[in-house]
DNA sequence: TTTTTTGTTATAGTAGTTGTATAACAAAAG
DNA sequence: CTTTTGTTATACAACTACTATAACAAAAAA
């Protein structure tokens, strides 16, 4: 379970923990069931305030990528929405899509380099 | 040409603004050679600060989709760096996708999205 | 039982972003 | 000559991001 933080990026360090988070769980390199670290954990890991990973696994649990217990820490557990998971794709989709094809990437290229990141993730399984 | 903002959303004023000019551009109702108003004129318009409007335009066009002209105002010139798109694209669905997958989306389910969105756009035309 | 670790909450400070307000400038248009 | 243009500067309020320190009850570990 490795976290590599830029921080020299214009994205924020919460949404950096959560993107990875959300990639390692899509990779399968994190499953359900399994264990992140403990918010205290994580921020001595990574070499962070505390506060910014609970703000990451705030937002993680929101979205229904984890739930929090005393007990086991913060666990994976996809508690799927697919309805959002759909919608809030298609949102974002479409600014992504739009600048794209300003750009004159064709149609047929959009859906090549989409099934490229797909199959990165399914690749790996 | 119609802009609107929604000054509720969590998502930037300029940014927004910037998406709309992309979105419409991607639909051809805003076609090269086309004039946008001034960043007074804007302003005044939706109803924002002629700074806001003036950060928006900026950034589109450092990221070339419009020039700036003091005789012309600003300009729908999209000058391409398609490598730089399809980078970006990549890195953007990456995310996207991930999040998709986490949440039950199927690959042929997210293909079928790819596609309605991108007809969105092709359809118009 | 005592100690440590857990998530959670509170407060507070610094730094940066967002949006607004006012103002000024030279260049071009009318 | 006046108006409109993009551009630049300064300043302010509100908010966000991140950090720091501290405290709490609940659970785990000793």
């Amino acid at each position: 379970m490795l976290f590599s933080i830029d921080f020299d990026s214009d994205e924020a360090i919460y949404m950096q923990l959560c993107n990875q988070v959300i990639l390692q769980i899509a990779m399968e390199q994190l499953k359900e069931g399994e264990n992140l670290p403990s918010v205290r954990q994580m921020a001595d890991t990574i070499g962070i305030n505390m506060h910014t990973v609970n703000k990451a696994y705030t937002i993680l649990r929101q979205q229904g990528y984890i739930t929090m217990d005393k007990r086991r820490g913060a666990v994976i557990t996809v508690n799927i929405d697919k309805l959002a998971a759909i919608r809030e794709l298609e949102a974002n989709l479409r600014v992504l899509v739009a600048g794209a094809l300003c750009r004159n990437v064709s149609p047929d290229e959009i859906h090549m380099i989409v099934d490229d990141v797909i199959n990165e993730f399914i690749n790996d399984r």
